[in-house]
DNA sequence: GAAACATATCGATAATTCTAGATATATCAT
DNA sequence: ATGATATATCTAGAATTATCGATATGTTTC
């Protein structure tokens, strides 16, 4: 019964537009965002400016969206200079699936 | 891209414990509930009054969950006399999962 | 048809979520 | 140090959701 918490939590980030698809972007960064002029690569997933963009929303509001994933560990922040890239965390999202799966 | 707007429908309803609770006791109702007197059986799911004392809610917010289930076709009910019996929505649910296991 | 019962709907308040603008912080370039 | 840039945090109003009590509706029984 404590899965559910967990389901529940997920459930929650998951149940907003936006939210739903910065995680469907991250899965195929070359797909949906231009490439990193400084890294090159999305080794560390995407930075917060281009998702933002891409979102059309506010500055802040993609920045608490991306706490709100982070919080419910559903990507992984990496700082690199002034900038901070978003990935998704293939584990935790497997994990929901699979509790979800049981549901 | 449609596909998202489900999940989303469905990750609301399904972001309170009460209502994924409900649809967990549904999966199995003899080992959640006590027998219905009149039908001897849980063909058409279990009735709404069983659900509202297992949920400790009241009445009111029940039948409004119960609803909110309903509209998201995650469950189907049965008016038979003055009861009415909800049973879960297999199709939608398998749907559901499978939506998900792509994100 | 009146009483009893199960469920549905209405109306209202409290709590939460959504979202943005303003501001703060951290980092880089000059 | 200063200015520019990327991100984070604070504050706040609007919108939505959670939940209940009261009332209405539908059904059965007498």
């Amino acid at each position: 019964m404590f899965v559910f918490m967990e389901i529940i939590e997920v459930n929650k980030v998951l149940a907003n537009q936006t939210r739903l698809n910065i995680l469907h972007w991250l899965k195929d960064p070359e797909r949906h965002f231009p490439p990193h002029k400084e890294l090159g690569h999305f080794d560390f997933g995407v930075c917060a400016q281009y998702i933002q963009e891409k979102s059309g929303m506010s500055q802040s509001t993609i920045s608490h969206f991306l706490l709100l994933l982070q919080q419910a560990d559903l990507v992984i922040p990496t700082r690199l200079g002034k900038w901070t890239y978003y990935q998704r965390n293939e584990e935790t999202i497997s994990n929901y699936k699979q509790h979800l799966a049981r549901l």
